[in-house]
RNA sequence: GGCGGAGUGGCCGAGUGGCUUAGGCAAGGGCCUGCAAAGCCCUGUACACGGGUUCGAUUCCCGUCUCCGCCUCCA
């Protein structure tokens, strides 16, 4: 039985799908800039959290949004859009700027051995349906225009904030505010960004609320449900998120369906990466990105080495020294595996056992049976995958385990770790002409 | 100011009410090798501080200190 940490009540909760097929939305990237290394936990998670999906049996289909509208330079969703500003920075198209840092983003989850998700659906695209969306909830009475746009009344929305455990009073003192103008409250947030008068903004549609640009929370929403379903099981993303965007995504799908049930039954959400003990902030300068490490001759599946190492609901603290560490690791894994090739083909936990070495039906290697299960109960216990490393490691130097076993708990580990042991090559594994630079 | 989380051996990082020596990296010792590298074996005994609960706490509760995150665009 697969257990995860439900951030809707915050406990570890039995997975029990609701359909054939899990529908997983998983926020993704904004695409005016590059994607740093502390961008590429959330979705070496998600992937983690398919390849348990896939280790179970369970059929799954991902949808990771392609922001490429949305996010407003200031606070309270007014200003201009970051595409927009990064265009002009650039002296390109936001189409431009969208599309390059698009395949960046794709070339970097790539390179960490990321499963493509189903569907990379680009905000842009469902502008219309978003403004379906919010025409609806306004005809539903849960929202009201001002000046800067068509806003959502929280007030109107039972059970705002129950996913982030708001204390909607406590914010209203000592926190950074900055009201609009006409907000009935504070956590009132914008499903359409109305243009500023005498303003002509490059991405515009026009709306019953004029012409503008949607709310960056409406496209997650969405995009989700027209893909998905109104309802699906699993909504990922950082825990950033949590406390905000996914707060209002559930407020606003909740209006929209008016079922009275809940959107998304299961809320998941990895923690940050620290860099040097900091949050990766890109306002403080320069950020480390995948392909500075590899520049400096460490190889992607080091870094996912190095996430896979800590469990996701876990603050991570990359510095030279863990990075190193990893790189080591790796190579000597790789090392060892290499001896035992070629692997057996293994994505289940029900093909790895059917794999194991048997005498007369009954299983000859114990050993590697038992290795079976410590890694199924370490996956099934809310994706730890640092037992699954300690588990692989054990086996590789355990006498009492058989070859033929040994390759099945291995392919079986990397099924689910996804560091393509089955391939790597030692030789090319480590590189490294510089240590990591992750001081900006 | 409100809220959430964390402090584990040189470093990273799991885990548990009383035998996990977790695992990795680094280090020391050894084996192997003509030397070296690689590889292999062995060793390291930790759980912020002060109380409390308990037969027994690193693990539960309270307090203190420190750190991180969210409340603002953010993975």
């Amino acid at each position: 039985q697969l257990r995860l940490y439900n951030s809707l009540g915050r406990r570890m909760m039995d997975f029990t799908p609701s359909a054939d097929v899990v529908g997983i939305y998983s926020c993704g990237p904004t695409v005016y800039h590059f994607a740093h290394l502390g961008n590429m936990r959330p979705y070496v998670f998600a992937d983690t959290l398919r390849r348990a999906l896939r280790w179970k049996g369970i059929p799954a289909r991902q949808v990771v949004n392609i922001t490429d509208v949305g996010h407003a330079v200031a606070d309270s969703d007014t200003g201009e859009d970051k595409i927009e500003l990064a265009a002009a920075r650039e002296e390109r198209t936001v189409e431009e700027i969208a599309a390059f840092y698009t395949q960046t983003y794709l070339d970097d989850v790539t390179a960490l051995n990321v499963m493509p998700a189903d569907v990379y659906p680009r905000a842009t695209e469902y502008v219309p349906q978003m403004i379906e969306f919010a025409a609806r909830l306004e005809e539903l009475g849960y929202t009201y225009v001002l000046p800067s746009g068509l806003y959502f009344d929280t007030s109107k929305s039972p059970g705002y904030g129950t996913l982030a455990l708001l204390d909607v009073e406590g914010q209203r003192e000592g926190a950074r505010v900055e009201q609009v103008e006409g907000r009935r409250n504070k956590s009132d947030f914008a499903l359409w960004r109305a243009e500023e008068p005498g303003v002509r903004r490059v991405m515009r549609w026009n709306s019953p609320w004029g012409w503008g640009a949607p709310g960056w929370h409406l496209e997650c929403s969405v995009m989700s449900m027209a893909l998905l379903g109104p309802h699906f099981d699993i909504h990922t993303g950082g825990v950033d998120h949590r406390q905000l965007h996914h707060v209002n995504e559930i407020a606003q799908s909740e209006a929209y369906l008016g079922d009275g049930q809940p959107w998304v039954p299961y809320w998941l959400h990895c923690e940050f990466l620290l860099l040097n003990n900091a949050k990766i902030a890109k306002s403080s300068g320069p950020v480390p990105r995948l392909a500075d490490l590899v520049e400096s001759g460490y190889h992607p599946m080091a870094f996912r080495l190095f996430l896979l190492g800590g469990h996701y609901r876990s603050q991570l603290d990359l510095t030279t020294n863990a990075v190193d560490a990893a790189q080591a690791t790796l190579r000597r894994l790789t090392g060892r595996v290499e001896a035992l090739r070629p692997l057996p083909a293994v994505e289940t936990l029900e093909q790895a056992l059917a794999l194991l070495p048997r005498d007369q039906g009954a299983v000859a290697d114990k050993a590697a049976a038992a290795y079976l299960e410590e890694i199924d109960a370490a996956i099934s216990a809310d994706l730890a995958t640092p037992r699954i490393l300690a588990t692989l490691q054990e086996s590789l130097r355990d006498p009492d385990i058989s070859t033929e076993g040994l390759r099945v708990v291995v392919a079986a580990a990397d099924a689910l770790l996804g560091l393509g042991l089955a391939s790597l090559d030692a030789r090319e594994v480590d590189r490294r002409r510089s240590a990591a630079d992750l001081h900006p």
